[in-house]
DNA sequence: ACCTGAACACCGTTCAAGT
DNA sequence: ACCTGAACACCGTTCAAGT
């Protein structure tokens, strides 16, 4: 039942030393965002990306072992940013309590995936299917452990037991939400981030009422 | 930027009239079902289809034109019983307020999700990639129907103004915390009934604090 | 009318030949 | 070493031939 994927399908087949193989790689890169925006999934096919990349089909092949892995390396990269803003933001954060350590991250969240919506959608879609290579997993986990620390450091006002469990469902919420905003076109960064912050505190604070 | 798809590639070629040919179409369908559980996205073909189900690939083809439109039918074919589930659950919750009228909706569709937990999550995917057909997005406003319907009657309990935006945020709350739940493998219905009630009534009934 | 499946087209991927 | 692109395999889809 498991879907089984080999590491190395996912992986850079090999890891570019010189300049220009770096840079060739990251053309590819950009070729296959723009082709994904553009084009979308359906039209989104390596020939394609070579061609739009400027380079033969073989020499794309010499680096990315297939198309997953080409979409792994995409959205390694934008995950990799999205990483960085809500670490960043988090250390800046002066979080005097929960709502107000939240609300920075939910920001975060909010413009990382609004700078190329359609780019961001497809992504997180995609991510799934691939049963996410270990990279990615270690990148929700890194946003994981930045919320679980935040969750851990106002203990006090939560009312969850599971950390983990908790930053994955938070981390859930707003991508849902985020994505259905931009896929119905509504984007309005203010009102979605105040429903968002709503979900997500009733999550945190809110009475279970357990018993039916 | 809009994707465009012919209306005609997501339906059905001809409506079966005959018991016969309606007995192949739903034969053809679980077939599908069949084949995107047991091998995935991945391993989920027309021709694999076809034999699974014991027609000739012209015969599929003939009523539907074309791979999307066989999982739309699928689509479809789900997304019809979970709203006939989530309708009569509402229809027979007598709902003294809105926490006790929220809860069954939450638990019927906990209850579809997991029935086939593989397929759903599958679909879910899916749906999003082939830009809803007609009948997919009809179903989906359902759902939001019956969800306003319940905002509507309990308004004096809850703090939003849309309440379409509401109803479609709820859903993709739901959504996004049972389908994470289920690729976890952590399938506890009564904490996972929990979680999405708190998330749920926050974002209905949590104070903003839009200011930043 | 309806069914069949060989055949076509498209696209992911490889590999022999070239530099 | 690295690049090229023709060629192969797989799968979505069609359509001429059969009943």
């Amino acid at each position: 039942m498991a879907t089984r994927v080999a590491r190395t399908r996912l992986r850079l087949r090999k890891i570019p030393r010189q300049q220009r193989s770096a840079h060739m790689v990251e053309t590819i890169v950009e070729a296959a965002a723009r082709i994904l925006e553009t084009r979308g999934l359906a039209g989104f096919n390596t020939n394609a990306v070579a061609e739009r990349a400027g380079v033969s089909i073989g020499s794309l092949y010499q680096y990315f072992p297939s198309k997953e892995a080409l979409i792994a390396a995409l959205s390694d990269r934008e995950r990799k940013r999205l990483v960085a803003g809500i670490a960043e933001t988090y250390r800046q954060a002066a979080a005097p309590d929960l709502v107000s350590a939240l609300r920075p991250l939910v920001r975060a969240a909010i413009r990382q995936q609004l700078a190329r919506p359609a780019l961001a959608r497809a992504l997180d879609f995609e991510e799934q299917r691939l049963v996410l290579n270990e990279a990615d997993r270690r990148t929700t986990q890194d946003i994981a452990g930045v919320v679980m620390a935040l969750l851990g450091r106002h203990r006090r006002q939560v009312a969850v037991h599971d950390l983990e469990e908790a930053a994955l469902d938070l981390i859930a919420i707003a991508r849902a939400l985020i994505d259905g905003a931009a896929s119905r076109g509504h984007v309005e960064p203010a009102g979605l981030e105040s429903r968002i912050m709503r979900a997500v505190l009733g999550y945190l604070t809110g009475r279970a009422n357990v018993a039916a």
